[in-house]
DNA sequence: CGCCCTTTTGAAGAAAATCAAGGGCAGTGG
DNA sequence: CCACTGCCCTTGATTTTCTTCAAAAGGGCG
């Protein structure tokens, strides 16, 4: 099944997406244990495909929502923007991430979300989900436990803070661990569609720094970067490192 | 009414305490617009009030809750611990804050929760919240409402985290902004019972350089900090000095 | 090929940590 | 009543970390 999801993103991207089949959308939601009557509750929401290009706008700071989104193929970005222009990332949403709390409690955007690379996302319409959230405990549940480990990224983001090689250390497990789940890493080989530009806007880092924090971890021997292409040497030493427990990401693995 | 919890937790801090009105819980959940019937069904939770001491533990890091909390009186912190021991608080709990959705989804703790001043509390089952939550949308939309709010805090922690001095003014204004909504602030002066230390960890900043970010503030007239007691000098000059917009706090005002 | 974007490296400067030492103040105990 | 103690605030000097500025080198693509 994780595999099934790599090709179907990978399917998505090419364009050739219509309406993905709604068990497709079940499957990546990654709800453990779902009944068949909270799965046909899901199906029967309204969801719809859409595709924004690389950088494009998925939701802008002061906007309410009138939808909700999953991504389905692509990274996206929360950022904010402070006064003198420059961005703070604040989490990127993988394949199977959602963004919906804004939308279902009716609230006005404090951040930003757009496209990193291009991407296919699905989304429903505020409403209906409120409703489907609202009736089915299982559901509510599900899109809670989103919000813990979004916020539980954000603790560790901010607890990392100090020392930013650490920090960068944190963050490729991070992604890989996230990577994982969704079946988009191999052993201890990841691909991330991010400039160390785009890196550093999350660690709150120059793009200068970050360079030189990769080339650090090359040379102790942690991690090898290339390209978008990062290769982990030995995993448990850059746990240990970093203090990495990817208990926080509370993975239904 | 915003007065009468003011009065109402400085009872409750003398220790006076038996269990609160349940009316009175009610009020500290500040819920806009409540009906009769979910105030009933929140008045029907099986609460219990509580009192830990100064630094005393409310939840640890490792184990799964079996009650959500609400601050009645007094501040509590949410943090998590370095490799080299050393803390970083990720966010605070003044009265009327919950903590509640590791309970409500059963999982274990990734931060851990402990009293800055002495507290009373209020705590529910587990199980009985995930039950009111799943039975009234307005008890469940209130309750999503304050992970938002605290989300938000956390995402503009991170915004911050370039500039000490901008983010010691954010974090004042903060403070400033949810003490005005439980009626602990008059005007632009308010207290807090953080020593300039607790302020580093939560800013990750070392308390020396706390306190010559408070000496900064002070010599550009923006404000002065004496024992706890802060005077924001000049409000709009400090919210443009910072980039504080108190939007994301989605305060009911 | 030439262009743009990204990565890489160097050198200088700013920001924050670290190290170290006093000072104020409240509580405690003689 | 006063000395002592512990905690917190304050300031100075030094070192480390990270930014800024600048420039060059790779790499994909029209």
């Amino acid at each position: 099944m994780i595999h099934m999801i790599h090709v179907e993103s990978a399917r998505l991207c090419l364009g050739l997406a219509g309406m993905p089949p709604l068990s497709q959308i079940i499957d990546f939601l990654r709800i453990p244990d779902l009944s068949e009557k909270d799965a046909a509750l899901i199906r029967a929401l309204p969801w719809e495909v859409g595709h924004v290009k690389k950088s494009g706008k998925i939701l802008a700071a002061g906007e309410t929502p009138d939808f909700a989104f999953m991504i389905l193929a692509g990274w996206a970005a929360r950022y904010d923007v402070r006064r003198d222009g420059t961005r703070r990332v604040t989490g990127f949403l993988l394949p199977g991430d959602v963004c919906w709390i804004h939308a279902v409690t009716a609230t006005k955007m404090d951040h930003s979300v757009s496209a990193i690379t291009a991407c296919d996302y699905t989304r429903v319409s505020a409403s209906a989900l409120r409703e489907a959230i609202n009736s089915s405990a299982k559901v509510n549940m599900a899109f809670l436990r989103s919000k813990l480990i979004e916020e539980a990224i954000l603790r560790k983001w901010l607890r990392n803070s100090l020392d930013a090689k650490r920090s960068l250390a944190h963050f490729i497990c991070e992604l890989h661990a996230r990577s994982l789940a969704i079946g988009h890493a191999e052993g201890n080989t990841l691909e991330i569609p991010l400039t160390q530009d785009q890196i550093g806007d999350a660690l709150s880092l120059t793009a200068v720094h970050t360079n030189r924090m990769f080339r650090s971890l090359r040379e102790s021997g942690l991690v090898n970067a290339k390209g978008g292409k990062i290769i982990i040497m030995d995993l448990d030493a850059v746990h240990r490192f970093c203090g990495f427990n990817p208990l926080y990401l509370h993975q239904a693995s």
